[in-house]
DNA sequence: AATGAATGAGTTTTCATTCAT
DNA sequence: CATGAATGAAAACTCATTCAT
C-alpha cells in the first residue's frame, strides 16, 4: 500500500465511519418510531449531526432506510446460506439456521422490529428487489436444502419453497411476538427455542 | 311495530349504512396505504362524502381506525371460540378454527393486510387493549382447548398459550404472505390450506 | 281583540319564547367562550334545539350575538337616563346610575363578559352602529348632566362627555375586575361601591 | 472581542433580528384582527418568511401570542416601578407614572389593542402567571406608595392596591378608548391628560 | 464537508351554513 | 317549523429537502 494513498485512505476510513454512525442512528429511531414518525431531525440529532449533512451521506430518508432494510436481508439470507452449507444432518442445518437467525434478531432487536413494523412497506423495492422476493430468495435458500429429503420421500411431498416459508414464518414469529409483547429478548434463549421448532417442524413433515 | 316507528328506523338504518360505506372505504385505503399514509381526503373520496361528513360520524382518524381493528379482531376471537366450543376432535376443532380464519383472511384480504401493516402500531390501545393483547386471547382460547390433550400426555408438553401462538402464527402467515406476493387470494383454498397446517402442526406436537 | 287572532297571538307568544330560550343560551356560550370559541352546536344544546332551528330565528351566529350585545346596550341607555331624568342632586343621580348599572352587571354578570371580552369585537356594527359610538351615546346621557354643573363652575372645566367617559370608565372597571379575578360578583355590594366611586369622582372633579 | 467569534455574534445577532420581524409582524396582525383572528399565513406574509419558518422561531401560535403580552407587561410593570422609586412627591411619581405608561400606549398602539382585545383571554397564563395576576403585580407597586399617605390618613382609607387599581384603571381607560374610537393617538397629549387623571384622583382621594 | 435557516406542500380537524325530509 | 346530515373553506402544524454560508 503506497503511502500517498494513506491519507485517502485515512479519509475514506473516516467517512465510511461517519456515515455508520448515521446509520446506526437510523436504525434506532426508524426501529422506535417506524419509518414515518422517525424524523431527520432525531436521526441527526442522534447522530450529532446537523439535519443538512445527512444528505452528504444520503440522497434521501428513503435511500438511508432502504439501505438499512437491505443490510438486514443481506445479513439474513448471508446466515440461511452459511446454515445449509455447512455439514450435518438436515435438521441440524436447520437448528443452526433457526438458531442464528433468533440470536441475530436478539442481538438487534432494533432491526427486527424494522422488518415487523415495515411489512408496512413491503411493496417497497429495497435496492431494485421487493423485500418479500428477498424472504422468497431465503426460503428457496432453505427450500433447496428440503427438496432432497423431500425427493427421498422422508418428508411430505410440498413444493420445498412453500414448506421453507412453513419453518421461516415459524422462526421470526417466534422473536417478533416477544419482542412485541413489551418484555424486550434479554431472556430469550435462541437454541432452546430452536430445538423445540426443529422438532415440531420435521416432526410434524415426517411421511407418516 | 307500530307506523310511527318505522321512519325512526329507517333514518337509523340509512344512518348505519352511511356509517359503514365510510367504514368500507376506510379498510381499503387504510389496507392499501397503512395507517399513517391513509388520509381522509382519499377515504372521504372513495366513500363519496365530504370530508367534514366523516367526523359526523367519528370522532378522528386514530377512532375509525381503530374501530375497524377491534371489529376484526373481535371476529377472529369469534371465530375461535366457536371453532372450540364446536364438537369433535382437537383435529377438527383446529381445522374448523383454521379453515374459517383463513377463509376470514380471503374474504377481507384489506383486513387482513391493515393487520399485518399496523403490528407496527401493535402499542396501540384498540378499544382499552394494546392489540398483542387481544391476539394473546385468541391463543388462549386455542390454548385451553390443547391443555385437556397436554394433560393427557398426547401432546408435548409446552405451555399451551405458547403452542397456540405457533398454530396461530402459521395460520396468520400462510395467508398473509400470498397476500403480500401480490397475488391476491382468489386462488387461495383454505380448505387445503387448514389440512396441511393441522396435520404438520399436530403430528409435530404429538409425543414421539 | 278578536277571537279570531287569538290563536295568531299565542303562536307569536310562543315563537318569541322559542327565540328567548335561544338567546339566553346563547348569551351564556357567548360569555363563558367568547364570540369565536362559542359554537352553534353548544348553544343549540343548550338551548334544546337542533342546530338547524337557531335558523329559523336568526340568520346568522353574528346576528345572535349582535342581538345580545345591542339588547345590553340598550339595557345600559335605559339605566342611563332614568337615573338622570329622575330627581335629586348631580350627586344623587349619578349615585343611582353608579348603583343600578353595577346591579345589572352583578345580575347579569354573563352580559358583563361579554362585552368585556368582545371589546375585542367593538369596531364591529352592532344593530347599524359601532359598540363605541353606543357607549358614547350613554357617556353622552351622564355627560349633559353634568354640563350644567360645569357651566355652574362647581366642577371642572373639561369637555362633559370626556368626564362622563372618566366615571363611567370607573363604574363599569369596578365590576369586570372582579369578574375576572374569578371570585364572582356574588359578594360585591352595587350600593357601597357606588358611594365610593360617586365620592372620589366628585371630590376630585370639585373646581379648587 | 476575538475575530473568531464576530461570526458567531453576527449570525446570532441576524437570528435575534429575524426574530424580532416577527414578533413586530405579529404584534401588527394579533393587534389588528385579535388572537383567533390572527392567521399565521398573515403574520408569516407580514414578516416575509414562510409559515413553516415562523417555526424555527417558535413553538406555537400561542407561544408566540404568549411572549408579546408578557413582554408588554414586562415594560409596564417596569414603568410603574422607575415611577415609583424615583424622587418627588407621591403627585409627581403618579404623574410619570400615568404620563410615561400613556406615552408607552402611544408609541405602542397595537399592543395596547391587544391587551385590551384579550382581555378575552385573561384567564390564558402568561409566561407562568395569569394576565391578571400580572395587574395586579402592577396595581401592588403603585399600592404601596399610596399606602404611606393613606397611614399619613392624607388620603381616604381604602384598601391601598384597589385604589391603585381606580388610577390604573382611569390611565389605560383614557388611551383605550382612544384608540377604539379610531382616531389614532397621534394628536394624543399624554402629559396634558395625565395632569388632568392626577388631579382628579389626588384631589378625589382627599380625607374631606 | 458541515451547517441550520428557509421552504411549502400536505394533513387533520373545526364549524357556520345549507337543505332535503 | 324542526331536524340533523352534508358541506367545504379555513387554519395550525410537520417535516423532508434545498441551499447559501
Amino acid at each position: 500500500m503506497s503511502l500517498a494513498q494513506q491519507p485517502l485512505l485515512r479519509k475514506e476510513r473516516e467517512r465510511l465511519a461517519k456515515r455508520q454512525e448515521i446509520v446506526n442512528a437510523a436504525r434506532q429511531v426508524f426501529a422506535q418510531k417506524g419509518y414515518d414518525h422517525a424524523t431527520l431531525d432525531e436521526i441527526a440529532a442522534k447522530a450529532e449531526f446537523a439535519k443538512g449533512t445527512l444528505y452528504n451521506y444520503f440522497d434521501s430518508k428513503e435511500t438511508l432506510f432502504r439501505e438499512i432494510v437491505s443490510a438486514m436481508l443481506d445479513d439474513l439470507a448471508r446466515i440461511a446460506e452459511v446454515a445449509m452449507e455447512g455439514g450435518g444432518s438436515l435438521r441440524e442445518r436447520f437448528l443452526r439456521y433457526a438458531t442464528q437467525t433468533m440470536e441475530y434478531h436478539k442481538k438487534n432487536e432494533d432491526l427486527q422490529r424494522i422488518l415487523a413494523r415495515e411489512l408496512n412497506r413491503m411493496q417497497l423495492e429495497v435496492g431494485l428487489v421487493p423485500i418479500m422476493q428477498r424472504l422468497r430468495g431465503i426460503a428457496d435458500i432453505l427450500g433447496s436444502a428440503l427438496k432432497k429429503e423431500i425427493n427421498k420421500r422422508t418428508i411430505v411431498r410440498e413444493e420445498p419453497t412453500e414448506l421453507a416459508f412453513v419453518f421461516l414464518g415459524m422462526v421470526h414469529n417466534r422473536t417478533l411476538r416477544r419482542s412485541f409483547e413489551g418484555k424486550g429478548l434479554s431472556e430469550f434463549e435462541p437454541e432452546r427455542e430452536a430445538h423445540f421448532l426443529v422438532q415440531l417442524f420435521f416432526q410434524g413433515c415426517e411421511v407418516a
